[in-house]
DNA sequence: AGCACGCCGACT
DNA sequence: GTCGGCGTGCTC
């Protein structure tokens, strides 16, 4: 009898690979541990999902697992067995699901460094050795190098068919070096608080939901909530939750969507419950990441806030998991990972017998209605504010920033009250115009048209961040005449100033990631009463902890209409509704909302505060033209560099589907809706099915089929 | 993903 | 004639 071992790796196959297993490592294979196994010429970190002992077979020749990371599973059986349907549900590989399930240090692999052998030292000395050869022995003879930064460091030349080359001579050796975790000194946490702080936020009305959702959790049978009010009554129910699920002997997975509170929500509940939270999201050092992992793993924490990345906490004994703000974009499904957390907390609750909680006070139509339908739907009931709000027409006065909301603003200024403005627009300008020849100036590698950032004086895509200085005349036809289309936030504090010249006026927005500090400073600056008006884009939306303000302006939330895209009506009701909640219960607080298209419902319903009106409609479009959650939509892009290959490949797909099934739309091939990604073409297939059964039986074997660079987004 | 193999155009 | 581009296929 041999032990077979069947391994999954990080890569982005979707096939476990069999290993044997050698004698003095068979009491430590289980399924969850890491092992190191040879690959190809490569090391690798591979994942157990399963181990069987069978007779030898002769015929199969196995390479043999190397080595046992660690003693302990990575993972539970349960989460193995989630992640597996998560990966099979996106069409992700496996492998690429536990690898994001893991901080990336504690996956080893094997670098493949070449170093000169005697034969090459002595050729070297001897000047045998042609230019190439020399540049490259010259350079692994100091230290041994990967070949990929040979190529790099050579790119005049070809290095990897010299090296091939140089290898088959024997000029150079390969090597295989096997980086390791460091082993860390556990520091253990101090002892909990003397007193916990005390709660008065639950009032009686919350007790009667709260039994209903701890029954449920008490049963051990999965079951989803959907908890629809304010934050603050939300909140409170899920501070009484994890306080019974604690006490019930099970943990807590609480997810939100912004990696800023955590830390704050994390400290708050170590207050209540004492010292036994962890925090896990993307946002944390590496070794931060890894003790907090450790601390969940071997059972130190009870509790796990985070954020996407904390779905695969390595928790056991899971009673409940909070998903609150469930409707946030930033849950939806990313490049890279594509994925909904959503789906994925609903799974893994699943899978762990436990209670799925989401809460919102602008829930997803999608969720609101499937709650509503299965009889899952608790409301909490809405505050009784009121908040004023002021549609203006901005057909009628296209100003940037119209006269009444100026009006509004020179009230405030002149009772030194702050104002808070929300424009969806990054830079100064959309894009540049030749009011001569109609030239826009366009990123290279995007196909999308640049954004003027005056502050810089630079042309930026928003979407590669490829920037280049700004244009004095068009390149084609020379003229000077060149018009900024589309004013961004920057025009509107430049308007401002000009305006109100004694106003401090701030702008927020996420320009290329480093600036993370000035964010901050600015957010202080305006908590401290620094700032007059502050203009920000959905960055500042998300800004929870600003205080509350007398004065809202809310510029072109029309915006996002434009695009293409089924959820606009809903991106638009919550951007309105979120700078809203920046308004304090008062009769003075009133907000001013400039669009374009006032008479649209998802503004108007916004404006009026009325999520149940603003849900009655939108479900109605969303039955009348089939979109989710009637219908289940993927879109399928295909990328590569040769583009008359890929829309070969397209077209190639989109028949297959078409002759598998007649329940399925087909949409395109089109391009994509960033046409070039990084140098390479992107073509799209979109699809539409009745519901993700259907789309399954038919995209899964045709995907199995094509063998392509592809990405799949589901939307259900 | 990486890497090896194998088939067609321009050059030491 | 070879070199080297890239398209195809495989990795236990």
């Amino acid at each position: 009898m041999t032990l077979y071992a069947d391994v999954v790796l990080p890569l982005p196959l979707s096939r476990a690979f069999s290993y044997t297993v050698p004698p003095e490592l068979e009491s430590q294979i289980k399924p969850g541990v890491r092992v190191l196994v040879p690959f190809g010429e490569r090391l690798l970190t591979g994942f157990v999902i399963r181990s069987r002992a069978k007779k030898k077979r002769e015929d199969l020749k196995l390479k043999a697992v190397c080595e046992v990371l660690g003693e302990a599973p990575f993972f539970s059986s349960r989460i193995l067995s989630f992640t597996e349907k998560l990966s099979r549900y996106y069409f992700l590989p496996w492998g690429d699901i536990l690898e994001a399930a893991v901080p990336p240090s504690f996956l080893i692999r094997s670098r493949a460094l070449l170093v000169l052998s005697q034969k090459g030292l002595e050729a070297l000395g001897q000047g045998l050795l042609s230019e190439e050869e020399k540049a490259i022995a010259l350079l692994i003879k100091e230290k041994a190098r990967r070949p990929r930064f040979l190529e790099r460091k050579l790119s005049f030349m070809n290095a990897a068919a010299v090296l091939t080359r140089m290898e088959k001579k024997g000029l150079i050796l390969a090597r295989k070096e096997v980086r390791r975790v460091r082993r860390r000194a556990r520091t253990e946490n101090a002892s909990p608080p003397a007193q916990l702080e005390l709660d008065f936020s639950f009032d009686s009305s919350l007790r009667r939901p709260c039994d209903i959702i701890h029954q449920a959790i008490a049963g051990k049978k999965f079951t989803s909530f959907l908890v629809f009010g304010p934050g603050g009554r939300r909140e409170a129910i899920y501070f009484e939750l994890i306080k019974r699920t604690l006490h019930d002997g099970r943990r807590v997975l609480y997810l939100i969507p912004e990696i800023s509170l955590s830390e704050a929500l994390l400290d708050k509940l170590e207050r209540r419950l004492g010292r036994e939270a962890a925090v896990l999201h993307s946002g944390l050092s590496e070794k931060r990441r890894e003790l907090e992992w450790q601390k969940v793993q071997e059972k130190r924490a009870r509790v796990v806030v985070g954020s996407r990345s904390a779905l695969f906490s390595p928790l056991d004994n899971l009673g409940l998991i909070i998903l609150d703000e469930e409707q946030d974009e930033s849950y939806r499904q990313q490049e890279g990972m594509a994925f909904d957390i959503r789906q994925g907390a609903w799974l893994r609750a699943k899978e762990e017998k436990a209670v799925l909680l989401m809460g919102s006070a602008m829930p997803s139509v999608e969720s609101y209605y499937r709650a509503k339908k299965g009889g899952y739907l608790i409301d909490l009931g809405r505050e009784r504010r009121k908040p004023q709000v002021i549609l203006t027409d901005s057909r009628k006065d296209a100003a940037v920033v119209s006269r009444l909301l100026k009006k509004k603003i020179k009230e405030r200024l002149d009772k030194k009250e702050p104002v808070l403005l929300f424009l969806n627009r990054r830079g100064y300008a959309a894009y540049l115009v030749c009011v001569r020849c109609g030239f826009v100036p366009k990123c290279k590698r995007c196909e999308l048209a640049l954004t003027y950032h005056k502050k810089d004086g630079k042309l930026v895509c928003h979407y590669c961040r490829y920037s280049r200085p700004s244009l004095e005349e068009c390149p084609r036809c020379r003229s000077r005449l060149i018009a900024k289309r589309g004013p961004g936030i920057e025009a509107v504090a430049e308007d401002l100033k000009k305006t109100f010249p004694q106003s401090r006026v701030k702008i927020l927005a996420a320009d290329e990631a480093g600036r993370k500090r000035e964010k901050e400073m600015i957010l202080d600056d305006f908590l401290r009463g620094h700032v007059d008006i502050l203009i920000g884009t959905q960055l500042l939306v998300h800004q929870v902890n600003l205080p509350p303000v007398s004065l809202v302006g809310i510029l072109h939330p029309e915006m996002v209409l434009h695009l293409a895209d089924f959820r606009s009506s809903q991106k638009a009701f919550q951007f309105i509704s979120k700078a809203l909640v920046f308004l304090p219960d008062e009769a003075a607080a009133e907000a001013v909302i400039q669009t374009s298209t006032p008479e649209h419902f998802s503004i108007r319903e916004a404006a009026r505060g009325s999520y149940q009106a603003f849900y009655a409609q939108e479900i109605r479009l969303r039955r009348l033209m089939g979109y989710p959650p009637f219908s289940c939509l993927a879109e399928v892009v295909l990328q590569g560099d040769n583009l008359r290959r890929l829309a070969e490949k397209a077209r190639a797909f989109a028949a297959r589907i078409r002759d598998s099934s007649e329940d399925i739309e087909i949409f395109g091939p089109s391009l994509a809706s960033v046409a070039r990604m990084k140098g390479s073409g992107r073509i799209q297939v979109g699809l539409r099915a009745k519901n993700k059964r259907k789309l399954d039986k038919v995209l899964r074997p045709v995907l199995e089929g094509i063998r392509f660079k592809r990405s799949v987004k589901i939307f259900d």
